[in-house]
RNA sequence: GGCCCCAUCGUCUAGCGGUUAGGAUCCAUGGUUUUCAUCCAUGUUACCGGAGUUCGAGUCUCCGUGGGGUCACCA
């Protein structure tokens, strides 16, 4: 197998989206499957629009999902020199030319172009030109594109991709400040760094030729370029902020694993057979770009719920101890963790609604809602919780296990000849202020005889 | 608007010329359970429309429709 060199270049302007997390695990997981190599490439050359926060973020969401890029961090910023030489050769090469044509004139020439339905590019004027140039006017640098002809390519993902050439016209490659764009710096960046295979959104298809005629003015090989169909909302649009959580690290907040989020996201334009649950190294075995889906996906917060509460479910309970401090439970040195977790982990279908569910059990209730007393405590509630309690301060075998509380209750439904129903319900009110939760014989095995008393007595005094 | 891309259950998807169109999720029902949840079983629901190619089309071709992307001295 060959092995790819793959990357993930955003530009620091905003948190990581689930989107871009999406594409960076494809890219991610090709190099892992073919044990090449994934860098990470910041594109900050629009110095107005980065910001450091956005880029520690980004930072902050590859180190929560456990993808690991090689080498250091690729800023383009850091490179304006290396640019420059390129840019100064394909001057000299005559493959670029000075265009001295400004903003205005160019706004005008736009609107003017527009007004006839005609679709809105730079006429060339200066492609061919020789004469004295326009005095007060910093020049941009433009690229010749072909004028005819098309521009081809093989879409890894689309298939064969064909663009007329004269629908690229010769766009600026530095602005009149010096600083290179975008088009530019991906192509000389990208064959610099050894790029074999670049999988990004498909919103950068229309770059593709773009960044062809780089990689051919400058004599690069072209890498294989893969284009993954978008991410929409429930409702088939754009994604957008109003889609509530699209920052990676929100999801964080939320109490999703990133096993979830990752085994969640691989499946949206990618699959393998019927498999639904993959582990990461199933994804690398069996991740492979050219498997992509053609068409967009649609995002829905179901399927991402149901794998994170099987992500929960399996998780061994020393690990999930610790993902839990996160969220505020630290049970990591409590005796009873085991028990605490296996009567808890089937209850969250998040890390935060686990977290609800032990503190239920760690906590006594400290009042009790009205509607659930009123449903769970009858007539002769009072009676039967007090025999129970009777029970357990004197039963004569030590109370530790489950199975100790369960021979407790089997003996008092036995006694007074009752349902379990009779004294379930209003133990667990008693217990967690909770119509619902775990069972009953693992919550009293985890609070301890003396607890489960006191908060029975409690509940008895407080309730009428 | 020009150009480009896309189109199977509500959603994620399998399918790669011949299938009772499969799985998952969601929803509903039943079972297990002292509650809830888990788990198990069952069920409802899909090939955008129209031509063509072919003995045969969800699968190939064309047209239409719908959706998306893109048209910066942003990335």
């Amino acid at each position: 197998m060959i092995m790819t060199v793959t990357r993930f270049a955003p530009s620091p302007t905003g948190y990581l989206h689930i989107g871009g997390l999406r594409t960076a695990l494809f890219s991610w997981l090709y190099a892992k499957h073919t044990g090449g190599t994934f860098r990470l490439r910041i594109e900050d050359t629009d110095m107005a629009r980065n910001s450091e926060e956005a880029l520690e973020a980004i930072i902050q969401a590859f180190e929560w999902v456990g993808m690991s890029y090689e080498g250091e961090v690729v800023y383009q910023s850091k490179r304006l020199d290396i640019y420059k030489k390129y840019i100064d050769y394909l001057l000299a090469e005559g493959k670029a030319y000075r265009c001295y044509m400004s903003k205005e004139e160019l706004d005008t020439l736009r609107e003017e172009q527009t007004a006839r339905k005609e679709r809105p590019r730079y006429d060339g004027r200066y492609r061919n030109f020789t004469g004295t140039p326009p005095q007060g006017v910093e020049p941009v640098i433009r690229i010749k594109a072909p004028e005819s002809g098309m521009i081809e390519f093989t879409d890894g993902v689309k298939g064969e991709i064909s663009i007329a050439g004269s629908e690229v016209d010769d766009f600026i490659i530095a602005r009149s400040d010096g600083i290179p764009t975008y088009n530019f710096v991906v192509a000389v960046d990208d064959a610099l760094m050894g790029l074999t295979d670049v999988i990004r959104g498909d919103d950068h298809l229309y770059n593709t030729p773009k960044q062809i005629v780089v990689y051919k003015a400058l004599g690069f090989k072209i890498p294989n370029f893969y284009h993954v169909a978008m991410i929409n909302n429930e409702q088939g649009k754009k994604l957008s902020k109003r889609d509530g959580a699209t920052d990676v690290m929100e999801y964080k907040a939320l109490g999703y694993l990133p096993e979830a989020l990752l085994n969640f996201l691989v499946r949206l334009g990618w699959s393998h057979k019927d498999q639904e649950i993959f582990s990461i190294e199933e994804m690398i075995a069996l991740f492979d770009p050219n498997d992509l889906n053609k068409s967009a996906s649609n995002y829905n917060l179901d399927k991402l719920l149901w794998l994170n509460a099987h992500y929960i479910k399996n998780m061994p309970n020393a690990k999930l101890a610790i993902v839990l401090k996160e969220y505020g439970v630290h049970i990591e040195e409590h005796d009873k963790r085991e028990l605490l977790l296996d009567a808890t982990k089937e209850r969250g279908k998040t890390l935060v609604e686990l977290a609800d569910q032990i503190h239920l059990i760690l906590n006594a209730p400290q009042n009790y809602d009205e509607k659930d007393t009123k449903k769970a405590f009858k007539e002769d509630t009072k009676e039967i919780l007090e025999d129970f309690v009777h029970l357990l301060q004197n039963w004569e075998k030590p109370l530790h296990l489950p199975v100790d509380y369960h021979a407790v209750m089997q003996r008092l439904v036995e006694d007074k000849q009752i349902g379990f129903g009779k004294i379930g319900m209003p133990l667990r009110v008693s217990l967690l202020g909770s119509m619902t939760g775990a069972g009953m014989d693992e919550i009293m095995a985890i609070l301890g005889v003396d607890e489960t008393i006191a908060r029975i007595q409690k509940a008895t005094v407080c309730i009428k």
